[in-house]
DNA sequence: GCGACAG
DNA sequence: ATCTTGTCGC
């Protein structure tokens, strides 16, 4: 897919954090309607306390349920793991990635967050810069913000607000399973980013294209 | 100063 | 982020 090269990404913490909030202006959100057929996920493997990245972008194929195409990219990444700043460490690794994918993809699932950050600029939000499909952000774990405690079961629901503004939402996907975080990226609104989600769960806690990209990453770092 | 902190 | 079998709980 066509990747945009919207700036350099070898800069010190403080320029990541400037640019972040230069880069978050740049953000649409907007209803995605349609049930997307090809949906792309990307992840990062990496061996402990390593600073070499393995990165893998997958497409899920929504009529048929299997992926239908791998991409894959390595390197040195430029930045340690800084809160707030991943996407500097992955996401050159994972554009490279998607560059290579030749199926034209309706949408692209992140592994972090996308508006649910900080500065509002998580990684899917970054990704979701330099290409021209939308991207939604689905983390495991939160990075900001405050939520009520979700129900047990399936389907439980509940907005993620940070400073009197909502930025994302947490979900149950699973009946006794810990909750996902999902936020928009770019180019869709978060009402949309919920429903894909849902339309991408099939039968574990992980939407189906990001634990096929997991899995295809670690294959990808131990051969 | 203290706690929180995607991957 | 990774390692790793059995085991606890529904």
């Amino acid at each position: 897919m066509d990747i945009r090269e919207l700036h350099p990404w070898n800069l010190t913490p403080a320029e990541a954090i400037a640019l972040q909030k230069e880069l978050k202006e740049k953000l649409k959100f907007r209803p995605f309607k349609s049930s997307p057929r090809y949906i792309a996920g990307v992840d990062i493997s990496a061996n402990l306390f390593s600073h070499h990245v393995y990165a893998a972008a997958v497409v899920w194929d929504r009529e048929e349920n299997k992926v239908i195409e791998t991409a894959f990219a390595e390197g040195d990444a430029l930045m340690p793991y800084i809160p707030g700043l991943l996407s500097f460490r992955e996401s050159p690794f994972i554009l490279q990635a998607l560059k290579q994918i030749k199926t034209k993809v309706d949408i692209v699932l992140v592994d972090g967050h996308g508006y649910a950050h900080p500065r509002r600029l998580g990684i899917a939000s970054h990704i979701g810069l330099f290409v021209d499909v939308p991207t939604i952000g689905c983390a495991k774990k939160k990075l900001v913000g405050e939520y009520t405690e979700l129900g047990n079961e399936k389907g439980s629901l509940s907005n993620i607000t940070d400073k009197n503004e909502i930025i994302g939402a947490v979900f149950r996907s699973r009946t006794g399973v810990k909750p996902i975080f999902i936020s928009p990226g770019n180019n869709i609104d978060l009402t949309s980013s919920i429903a894909v989600i849902k339309q991408t769960l099939l039968k574990y806690r992980i939407p189906e294209p990001l634990r096929e990209a997991h899995r295809h990453s670690n294959i990808f770092r131990k051969k």
